[in-house]
DNA sequence: TTTATTGTTCAAATATTTTGAACCTATTAA
DNA sequence: TTAATAGGTTCAAAATATTTGAACAATAAA
């Protein structure tokens, strides 16, 4: 016999487990005492183990049913799993959904989009990478990858995969009027800069991800939801970080935040977004969707 | 109904797979081509999902399918195990030790370190198997692995799992000097460097993974039994391959080797074990002990 | 000592799976 | 072009497997 573990087994001794008897067992199951006893029979024939012990006219699970039991919850627990996704599946939606980001570009806006995923679709799997250099392209080509954001214009057209620009953000390091780096001499050291509090656009997919994969490491000091709440709290005063030009334009000019030049910055991020296109899956269309949308950001 | 998807209904997707063809699989599963067909339409109807469409005379997996197939095979696995567990645990041995990892990570040093371990342990049954991205993660919270070794930092913190990052390792392309494709152009291209022949490190334990893995193809491949080894295989230009960069950095610096860059390569890998807080085994502590020092690579 | 609860056995009833023959349909060979 | 062949499906009958219910035994609680 090639699987003496059957999943009908599995719940019989889960049920039995939960509920503390063979009857009552019997009961959850909508079944009669006498079957629950000939499933427990049969498996421990099949399987040749011994998994109750009687003690006085109760049934007790031995130390190998214990291990059963307990291993055997995760199986039908990923059976379950498994239904859930093969029916996301049919319908288009895909079960895990990969991304690869170039590791030069700012994730600020990529953590509230995903948790703007997870919104809409708590139960799918989003995993985000962070490659470098040539890395996101392969990512792609070796299906690693189901979408990557990518630094640069779009690359030379390749067979089977679709390049699409994304905003270009000019990005420009910003601190409150009256902090004290406006008084230091200009263009600031990344050494400078660094000594003091940065702001940054926290992963908030964490609480509500399944599971997720985060690639990338980070040294981040306060740690906000948005973009938006990123530049309230520099105005506040409460840090210092990078924000896009488009975004606190008003603001510059009235004189609500000050714009400082870092040495050695590179300050226009261009990005494109590719994928491959026989990928029709619903997930990818969402994010491409969104990431298409010019306020997006 | 709870459980759409059968053991049964896995195992004869399956062996289509593998055959090709129903006929083939009821030929292989010792039943009749009804049967097949039956058990099948039977899954389809219990999932309302379509798992085959027709091409030709042949059926073709659907998209579905595929994903039920990929996942449900490591729930076969698991349930293979998990009977082998129940059984040793019966009669009083160790249960089993599963590592899971996440296929894009290199088994360079996997191989070696499970040779050691049946060196102080040889009773112990250690099986490695490969996941896809997010399925290492799930490995674990489904107990079908002990210990996961996946990609990337390491993730958020999860109920009762713990997560340790593992030495960073960052991999070149290495031939020895002197060896042709020292004149190509670089970076290399793929096609190009598949001509030739790879050094991989072989898979000396008992319990053997799965598959052979990551090589590109089926090229003329040479193994060795260690990084060590190949590292030597590599300088005597028995071949190429990927090295670590640490381990061969005097080399490179004194000439003996030679780094190429090979175009859309990932260069750094990035890696983490995670396992449940709640597995107190001995063999487990042996592998965190392993893979927590630095020079294990 | 009752009484209720728990688990087991066994034959009968019921449900599920497998079979084999007949029948499509798309490729391949003649 | 036609025949032969390699899948795949349908359907009723046969073979298996599971569930039931009644009778029974063992133990703890009233």
């Amino acid at each position: 016999m090639k699987y003496p573990i059957t999943l009908d087994a599995l719940e019989v001794l889960d049920a039995i487990d939960r509920k503390g008897s063979f009857a009552a067992a019997a009961n959850e199951l909508f079944r009669v005492p006498s079957a629950i006893s000939y499933t427990v029979q049969k498996l421990e024939q099949d399987l040749d183990v011994v998994l109750f012990r009687k003690e006085g006219r109760k049934a007790v699970l031995t130390q190998a049913g214990k291990v059963l039991l307990e291993q055997g919850r995760g199986i039908l627990d990923a059976m379950e799993r498994l239904a859930i996704a093969t029916k996301k599946t049919h319908s288009g939606w895909e079960p895990v959904f990969n991304i690869a980001i170039d590791s030069i570009l700012s994730f600020d806006f990529i953590y509230p989009l995903i948790a703007r995923f997870y919104e809409v679709l708590p139960d799918i799997e989003i995993n985000i990478y962070e490659e470098v250099l040539g890395g996101a392209q392969e990512a792609i080509t070796s299906n690693r990858a189901d979408l990557v954001i990518g630094a640069g214009a779009e690359p030379t057209p390749n067979q089977g995969i679709k390049y699409q620009k994304i905003r270009q953000i000019e990005w420009i390091f910003t601190v409150a009027p009256g902090h004290e780096l406006t008084q230091a001499a200009l263009p600031l050291s990344r050494q400078l800069i660094e000594q003091h509090r940065f702001i940054v656009v926290r992963d908030s997919s964490r609480n509500q991800a399944p599971q997720s994969h985060r690639v990338f490491s980070k040294r981040p000091v306060l740690s906000v939801p948005s973009v938006t709440e990123k530049i309230n709290a520099l105005r506040s005063g409460l840090g210092v970080g990078f924000l896009p030009v488009h975004r606190i334009q008003d603001m510059l000019e009235q004189g609500l935040l000050i714009a400082l030049p870092v040495e050695n910055t590179i300050l226009i991020e261009t990005s494109h977004m590719a994928w491959k296109t026989t990928n029709k899956g619903k997930v990818l269309r969402w994010f491409i969707e969104q990431l298409s949308q010019h306020d997006f950001i």
